[in-house]
RNA sequence: GGUCCCAUCGUCUAGCCUGGUCUAGGACACUUGGUUUUCAUCCAAGAAACUCGGGUUCAAAUCCCGAUGGGACCGCCA
């Protein structure tokens, strides 16, 4: 019997350099890796690019594997580290590097160049002055191998270059479709500053093979890096992997999304409070549709009708607008358990309350408030909120002890200052009647008594007999010290009646 | 400057491959109305686009050519 072949395994590899915060484009590629990876079966990586040792930093690296945590787009292989999948990175290979630079060196495809950063930089605004393309004129290609040896052996300053062949490189991309570069326009490219550093398109073309990776999925920027790459390939008579080249983020003036114009990295996006669904949800929808008016995706949904292929060939405006949207859908699914454990944080780190170390009590302003008090706040907020972060300002007033608002805040419409006392004085004998021993300290309760008055109130004042605003506006700003807020009866019963009729003083006092 | 890529409402996009059903669909944002005490949610409605010029064809958003515009890359960064 025949014995049937193994289907080549599908291997993605997300490989960000850790020289600063993780870039949300980081993000979208890691996120596209990760999901091709699942659809086929196949393994998703992480690799830590940080052959630049000036510029990478450890802290950076820790960023990446939080962020990528965060989203939820995990690795499925990697160096053991306490029994969890570590990254694989670069810095730890470099006798494996070496091994296929002499290789080459041996193989005359690459050569030692010794010409000064000096002498490169004049020679490239000559040719830019020229009109021709800047590339190095392979000088060095050119020194007889006793002139190497002698150089070599004074030590001189040099780095090793890639014979680049003057050919047409020609390769097929899922979603560019057939691209094809002229490689004599493109000089001989540095591959290593020496022996023991080897540079980026060598470092990504041994990695991608030895770490069998069947589809590289990156940035459009690298379109042209692929060309290179694949040169590197061929003269090591390595495979060549299937290529799919997303289009960049961009800023709204459609240049290439950077710090520069716009707020770039995740982490920066995770402090304000974007959900993981949603910035997941965003960027997949950051280029790619499926063809149906669906816009709502989990992670394993996208797994499932995601497809590269369905990918746009031009960049895409990064909109908060519409992120913030998502963003606020996934808050208003959460459910309130959740949402109020997402939201605490924020209001620590706001001053407005105190966790302590058993993790039980919550304090604000010395007083405790009770789980069940914190899930009614955040309750009446979720539909307020488009990100975690904005619970701050919309909630403060339930955990302060004064509230400091201006006086013609409480008017509504063209009241006068004692029409407004009149209807606080109002609210303050109506609610003072219900008894909240008895449990009639509720929103139901609150509407039984105080609208019919309202009705009244309104009647008496010759105001438009359905405009309710002539009482409950001056009540929401008393008890909130906000022009918009969440219903004044929610605040009431969320606050107390000793509270709310405090506030109501409070209000009446400043009239 | 060279090379490559790209081009539908303000933005993300559907439609393009396989021309007619496109009076160009959806979403965000915007405007208006409804619900409502405000804001938000929710519901309804509205305004809003095929970059331009040629060609092919009975017929072009769709195919071809050109122009224009935008972007990326051209490093001893990745």
């Amino acid at each position: 019997m025949k014995k049937e072949l193994l289907p080549q395994e599908i291997r993605t590899r997300v490989a960000p350099s850790p020289t600063g915060p993780m870039h949300i484009a980081t993000a979208r590629v890691a996120l596209y890796n990760y999901i091709f990876a699942k659809q086929n079966n196949g393994k998703f990586i992480l690799r830590i690019e940080d052959t630049d040792t000036a510029r990478s930093k450890q802290e950076w690296t820790d960023e990446i594997i939080t962020d990528l945590k965060w989203l939820g787009t995990n690795w499925d292989e990697g160096p053991d580290i306490g029994g969890k999948f570590g990254p694989y990175k670069q810095s730890q290979k470099a006798d494996v590097y070496e091994k296929y630079l002499k290789q080459l060196l041996n193989e005359n495809k690459a050569y030692y160049c010794f010409c000064s950063e000096e002498e490169l930089e004049a020679k490239r605004q000559d040719q830019m002055t020229r009109g021709v393309a800047p590339i190095y004129d392979g000088k060095c290609s050119k020194l007889s191998s006793e002139e190497m040896e002698r150089n070599l052996a004074e030590g001189k300053k040099s780095v090793i270059r890639f014979k680049v062949e003057k050919k047409k490189v020609k390769f097929h991309d899922i979603i560019s479709e057939e691209v094809e570069f002229d490689m004599a326009l493109l000089g001989d490219i540095v591959i290593a500053k020496n022996l023991q550093t080897a540079l980026f398109h060598f470092t990504v073309v041994i990695d991608d093979y030895e770490m069998k990776i069947s589809h590289i999925i990156r940035g459009d920027d690298h379109l042209s890096n692929t060309a290179r790459q694949i040169l590197i390939q061929e003269a090591f008579g390595f495979p060549r992997p299937i290529y799919a080249h997303s289009p960049m983020i961009l800023n709204p003036d459609r240049s290439k999304m950077s710090k520069r114009k716009n707020d770039v990295a995740l982490a920066s996006y995770i402090k304000k409070g974007y959900l993981p669904e949603a910035i997941i949800n965003f960027i997949a929808l950051l280029g790619w549709n499926p063809g149906t008016e669906k816009e709502i995706f989990t992670l394993s949904e996208l797994e499932k009708e995601f497809s590269l292929e369905k990918v746009q060939k031009a960049g895409a405006v990064f909109n908060i607008q519409k992120l913030d949207n998502i963003n606020g859908y996934y808050i208003r699914e959460k459910s309130i358990e959740k949402l109020t454990e997402l939201c605490l944080p924020y209001l620590i780190e706001a001053g407005l309350l105190e966790k302590f170390a058993n993790n039980q009590k919550i304090v604000a302003t010395g007083e405790e408030i009770t789980k069940l008090k914190l899930e009614k706040i955040i309750f009446a907020y979720k539909e307020r909120l488009k990100k975690l972060s904005e619970i701050v300002e919309l909630t403060d007033f339930f955990f302060k002890d004064k509230l400091a608002y201006e006086k013609e805040l409480l008017q509504w419409q063209k009241m006068s200052d004692s029409e407004i006392k009149e209807s606080l004085l109002l609210c303050d004998k109506i609610l003072d009647e219900l008894n909240q021993e008895t449990g009639e300290w509720n929103i139901k309760k609150m509407e039984e008594v105080l609208f019919p008055e309202i009705l009244k109130f309104n009647l008496q004042k010759s105001y438009p007999e359905n405009n309710k605003g002539f009482v409950m506006w001056p009540l929401r700003v008393a008890l909130s010290g906000k022009k918009a807020s969440a219903s004044p009866f929610e605040i009431a019963e969320i606050l107390g009646k000793q509270k709310t009729l405090k506030r109501i003083a409070d209000a009446i006092k400043l009239l």
